[in-house]
DNA sequence: CTCGTGATTGACGCTTACGTAAACGTAAAG
DNA sequence: CTTTACGTTTACGTAAGCGTCAATCACGAG
């Protein structure tokens, strides 16, 4: 099926079951199905049984980089629907842009939240190695 | 008091008003009593009216912060506690120098969240701008 | 005295992001 | 056929993080 020559490729791409995208990314199943539930993840299904292709499996591995980032579901929601949005018209192209733009507004303050951060951790973690050693010399 | 020149200086330092406080940082009433009741505020107490200091005020800044980098209160309280901990025994010392390494850690991994989830928006911003003009130069 | 302003303490409600059974289906292995 | 492993849906429970009243107090202005 648009496999016109006769070249012997892998036409059944690798497919992950539930348990197996569970273990791999180290979250339960009903996280995995609440993430279907809320449209994130939209699974093929044979018989009632969800199986993951590719696809799925990289849109996870974005739901929970998003997740560690402190998006909220429906924020990562529009981001991850970014990723695969069809060319489209100019009017949603333009709405990407924007939405891109705001993302990318919102990721910088965060990158320089971190960045003072760990500065101020780093203050803190001298001080404490020096109260250390002054006990220590006594 | 503790200053034995006679050297006027304020020693009323400037102190906040609840109201005042939510006006600066823009959140709720309900809000700043919450983090309260969840210990990472203790402001003064003139009869039942909660009177702000520089501590509490510089504390509210470092909690929105925690905030914005997705941090869950709890994880807050320890953080903020880190930074105003008494120099203390040794076996204090050496668990908060282990809290820091592993908020650093934390921290950097966020921080490469954020560079690839930007590059990556930058790569859809490219595609999109292509889109654009070729649209355009229809 | 009364009114408006700004503060207080409950207490209930709501959303998000799942946890946790309960009850059931299916398919391969013993 | 029964067990075991793995999957399913339905549904109630829960912790976090506030929103939103309601009732009350304190105080200065008029």
């Amino acid at each position: 099926m648009g496999c016109v020559h006769n070249i012997r490729v892998p036409v059944e791409t690798a497919t992950w079951s539930i348990a197996e995208l569970a273990a791999e990314y180290d979250v339960t199943l009903r996280t995995i199905r609440f993430y279907e539930d809320r449209g994130l993840l939209t699974p093929e299904r044979r018989g009632t049984v969800r199986v993951y292709h590719p696809r799925d499996k990289v849109r996870l591995g974005l739901i929970l980089r998003g997740k560690r980032l402190g998006f909220s579901l429906d924020e990562i929601a529009t981001i991850v629907d970014m990723y695969d949005a069809e060319p489209g018209e100019e009017g949603q192209l333009v709405y990407l842009l924007n939405q891109i733009g705001t993302r990318r507004a919102e990721l910088e303050q965060r990158r320089r939240d971190i960045d003072e951060t760990l500065e101020e951790l780093a203050e803190v973690e001298r001080r404490c190695q020096a109260d250390l050693r002054s006990l220590r010399n006594r």
